[in-house]
DNA sequence: ATTACTAAAAGACGAGTAA
DNA sequence: TTTACTCGTCTTTTAGTAA
């Protein structure tokens, strides 16, 4: 279970770098203020920054006058992985959430990648059925790409990538949920990049269907319900 | 600004425990599964403990087969500290927050302590309005009482207590706020116990008279918007 | 099995220094 | 001013042990 696990000073750098805006952007600074908002002398700093930088947890561009630092992917993953036992530990188990927003046509590229056995037989170990083949696209209303965004802190089931059919099908993560009490998945592909606007859902029937859905219907997606 | 730190790795220690649930009860725990959750051996694990019991950050009850362990009330004034941390940092400063609550009759109280100079005095320069002589007292709703206790995880002004008129003052804090665009702030005593599912409201001119309020009448709170 | 001590080993810290 | 090295010191860790 325990694979790797950063060092406690470690984090505590890497969130007072975060907490400097460092996930936003570049923030400037020197061993010397870092030091001293973290009660450590400069050198310990520097030495903290340069094993974050060895980890790929922050990215450096060092000047003269001190170091520009920016918050990696890996980083900001570690960090929000914190925050959500944070999380657990103040909100227990009820992480709901409520995403609202209109169906749209997608491009059928969902249809296709539920049909490979590679990816149905991983969906049906983990979330308990086989998807449909099809996707429900919605587009979330602007309070729930907020809403959304929360979600990268909570805990997604991972999808493993694999060779077939002489290509290769990317890693996913997928979170369980209902619409309209109907258990689904919200589907991501975790390396591409995909529109923070979009969801893409799997259900075991097709949910147009059951739920005489049309295009720019509004549907309800609840999270953490289960 | 830096009084007191606590060390990263009795933080990391400590977070173990509340994700134990050791903020809620006690928790069983030993050096042995301690220190294998967080990679330390179980002799450093038994030092973290003790060195935490000793900044009265948790308390402890040893057995002959391990020992039950509580986040005492100073542990988790720490935790929440992180965890405000970690939600200024993902959650940027629109930390939101709308209570909804009814109308209800205090019993006197705020009239008479919003009338003492000592507390009048710091209220208009925290807050920068003298309160009105009265408080609008509301009962929340249930799903606000939750909202509510997420409004401990964030920063509230504190008020310092005082001694005059012969007795003395206590500490109190307050939180700005706003209802229907009115600048208001929510007032608790520090220390006393206070009922949950109730919030003292504040502001410059009497919210029942300009807002036409009866006892009953269902208000919005709104939290953060400044 | 525990906790928690002592003592040896390991590792982190910060002063000094160079660039 | 910086960063980041070396090096002596000091702290922390863990093994071993007792209770």
């Amino acid at each position: 279970m325990m694979i790797y696990m950063i060092l406690a000073e470690d984090l505590q750098c890497l969130k007072a770098i975060a907490l400097l805006g460092g996930c936003r952007g570049s923030v400037w600074v020197s061993s010397q203020t870092l030091g001293r908002s973290l009660d450590i002398s400069p050198q310990t700093a520097s030495r903290r920054l340069i094993s974050l930088e060895r980890q790929t947890l922050i990215s450096r561009a060092i000047r003269p006058d001190g170091q520009y630092i920016t918050v990696t992917n890996l980083g900001e993953a570690e960090l929000k992985r914190e925050y959500a036992e944070y999380m657990r530990i103040f909100n227990g188990d009820r992480k709901r959430f409520v995403l609202t927003g209109n169906v749209i046509s997608g491009l059928g590229e969902g249809r296709y990648y539920m049909s490979v056995p590679g990816y149905r037989q991983q969906f049906q170990d983990k979330l308990g059925f086989a998807p449909f083949p099809g996707t429900l696209n919605l587009r979330l209303n602007p309070q729930s790409i907020e809403t959304r965004k929360r979600l990268d802190t909570i805990e997604w089931i991972d999808i493993q990538g694999f060779n077939a059919e002489n290509r290769t099908f990317g890693d996913a993560r997928c979170l369980p949920c209902r619409i309209a009490g109907h258990p689904c998945a919200i589907v991501l592909p975790t390396r591409s990049h995909y529109p923070e606007d979009i969801v893409e859902i799997i259900a075991e029937t097709g949910l147009r269907d059951a739920l005489g859905l049309q295009d720019g219907d509004s549907v309800e997606v609840e999270i953490g319900y289960d």
